[in-house]
DNA sequence: TTGAAAGCGGTACCAG
DNA sequence: CTGGTACCGCTTTCAA
């Protein structure tokens, strides 16, 4: 069976709809030459544009139902040049914080009519620069980075330079990193903040050797070191090198660690991260360390885990549902109506309270 | 300043750049002119066909990575109907099952050339049409689902009829759920085994009222509920109504439903995921019952949760990286070989034994 | 309010 | 081995 494209045997696709196959999707010409129309009127009605007579625009209508006509994105996208996608990276959606990350981002995008294609790029620096570059190959209209490993390790100030480069091409919105440059807007929780807070009310509670427990050298972690140490100072605390322990977000990881150590004295944590913090409640059980009478403990980011251990444990909650609902208005606001937009925004976090500490 | 097409001003793009707004990307055309050849060649040595002399292929290669082009994805996509995409759907990613799946699919897939766009669907039959259709008119070259919801609650077949309608069109495959149909692709957990394994450990440790705590009519949750019955019918246990007991999979959901429970009666509990698994731990807990001794409890997906909860939980290891891997393979096979593969296949899950189980 | 036609940037067939 | 060119399906000016 031949098709000639002069002449356009439409009916004839039912022919294929039946033998499951489907070949050719019905397409604008086709609407067009059943609606006795051009294609550009279609396209208009498509488009919703203003100038088409009502009865024009509802007979197409109709033929465009009866048909179950979706436009060829492909072909829209060369046109428009762009599909109204957003890619969003993360170096790993298995981290649970990750995970509701490109949830929350997923349903505000959706909600505007922008897909997302997915990228976890991994933990290494040239991975993430590989996968951003791909990203932007694949003519995203908004580049997402999710996590704070994005914004470098904050020693090497090119670290973040490939960010800078796709944001000359494409705005870049980051999840709780901190990059300065143009085309690059960032959202962040308050981490300093409230680690302040909680090593104060440690203080307070007359803890002397707050260990603080971290496992990378990220913005938020830096964020959190700084809130750490500004309490300690404001209590007039030393800040001993020692209680500055670095891990992994692993829970029996960190239990080893800890329980590898021979004389490390403290009698509370401040964790960067809940599997951290339990990792620290694991070690407690192990040396028979009563929580939170001897050892007070505090996560990070409220996560299931928070609520899965025993005790349960009292975490910060940093507020990433507010952090990229902002991210997502804030990216409308850019794209489709161009509008100015602040490039840095601070959201403020809620410490829950549960049994791992006595406040 | 004007570009006439018929005589593209090529030096002066670096203009553009210059002003940081680079506004029009290298194009095929220009790689052509600057190199000296058609359009045509240009393409051959994009796709690396054979047939281009060597001398050529480097002058062009040269070229083209001193200008760092990159070919348009969406014209690519238009002339070949393909934009080497893969749809990925899931109830939910906050789920560490399914991020955890997402994650694996998403590596596979990048390792495959392929990129991912992910459509979080919620758990309305409503939501999960209209998002299969969405996905569809993104010209996706394969659909995935995630998680066994997408196989319909067992009782209405026509709700599985939309799946049927999308494999006309493009090839389905299915995570964890199985549909019968034409162009759908299954893989599935040997779910009916796992449990009947564990159910069968308990009767072997001398348990009588096993709880089979669910939290859905899933094509998993049906395998697993006919695997526990099974055990019982084998050891010729009655089957008791009321020792099947549907929660959320929810930790303090489930812990408060059981403690709400006054008459019912069990000495071990198979639980559909770990987070029920523990809700359950959580109420022997606060009912000073002993785990493993006078309560055991048996978790599934070997989540986080079962190592960070107190004592550490039993759980079924479902295999999900090798499901979601074999998915890919197979897809791969499909797609770029154009090879037969199988309709349905089933991985075995291994017990992760821990301490909330004697055994 | 409508239609004709020029792109958008590739791919692939057909000649040479 | 290489070039010319007809699509792919839509958007958007420009005329009518």
């Amino acid at each position: 069976m031949i098709i000639l494209d002069s002449e356009r045997i439409v009916f004839d696709l039912s022919v294929f709809k039946e033998s499951g196959r489907e070949d050719k999707a019905i397409n604008i010409y086709d609407i067009a030459k059943l609606s006795g129309v051009s294609i550009a009127t279609v396209s208009r009605v498509v488009n919703g544009s203003p100038k088409v007579s009502p009865k024009t625009k509802e007979k197409v209508l109709a033929i465009m139902q009866e048909h179950e006509y979706t436009p060829n994105v492909f072909a829209r996208g060369l046109g428009l040049d762009s599909m109204k996608t957003v890619g969003i990276i993360s170096p790993n959606i298995e981290d649970h914080y990750m995970s509701r990350a490109v949830a929350y981002l997923e349903k505000n995008l959706h909600y505007y009519g922008y897909n997302c294609i997915l990228g976890c790029s991994g933990h290494e620096q040239k991975e993430r620069e590989a996968y951003v570059k791909l990203m932007l190959s694949k003519r995203i209209d908004t580049l997402v980075l999710v996590g704070s490993v994005f914004a470098g390790n904050g020693k090497n100030e090119f670290d973040t330079d490939y960010i800078r480069e796709a944001a000359k091409t494409t705005p870049v919105f980051m999840i709780n990193g901190c990059v300065d440059g143009n085309n690059i807007y960032c959202a962040c929780a308050d981490d300093f903040h409230a680690t302040f807070e909680v090593t104060r009310r440690f203080i307070e509670r007359g803890k002397k050797r707050i260990l603080f427990m971290f496992n990378s050298d990220s913005f938020s972690a830096r964020q959190k070191m700084a809130g750490y140490e500004a309490a300690l100072s404001a209590a007039g605390y030393p800040i001993r090198g020692e209680l500055k322990f670095k891990t992994r977000n692993d829970i029996e990881y960190t239990r080893d660690l800890l329980l590898a150590y021979k004389n490390l004295e403290f009698d509370s944590v401040v964790a960067t991260d809940d599997g951290i913090a339990i990792g620290a409640l694991k070690y407690a059980k192990i040396k028979g360390i009563s929580v939170p009478e001897d050892l007070s403990i505090s996560g990070y980011n409220d996560s299931i885990l928070a609520i899965g251990c025993e005790p349960e444990m009292t975490s910060v909650d940093s507020k990433l549902g507010v952090l990229c609902k902002t991210t997502i208005d804030h990216m409308i606001k850019l794209l489709e109506k161009g509008e100015e937009i602040d490039s840095y925004i601070s959201v403020p976090c809620n410490i829950v309270k549960r049994r791992t500490t006595d406040f």
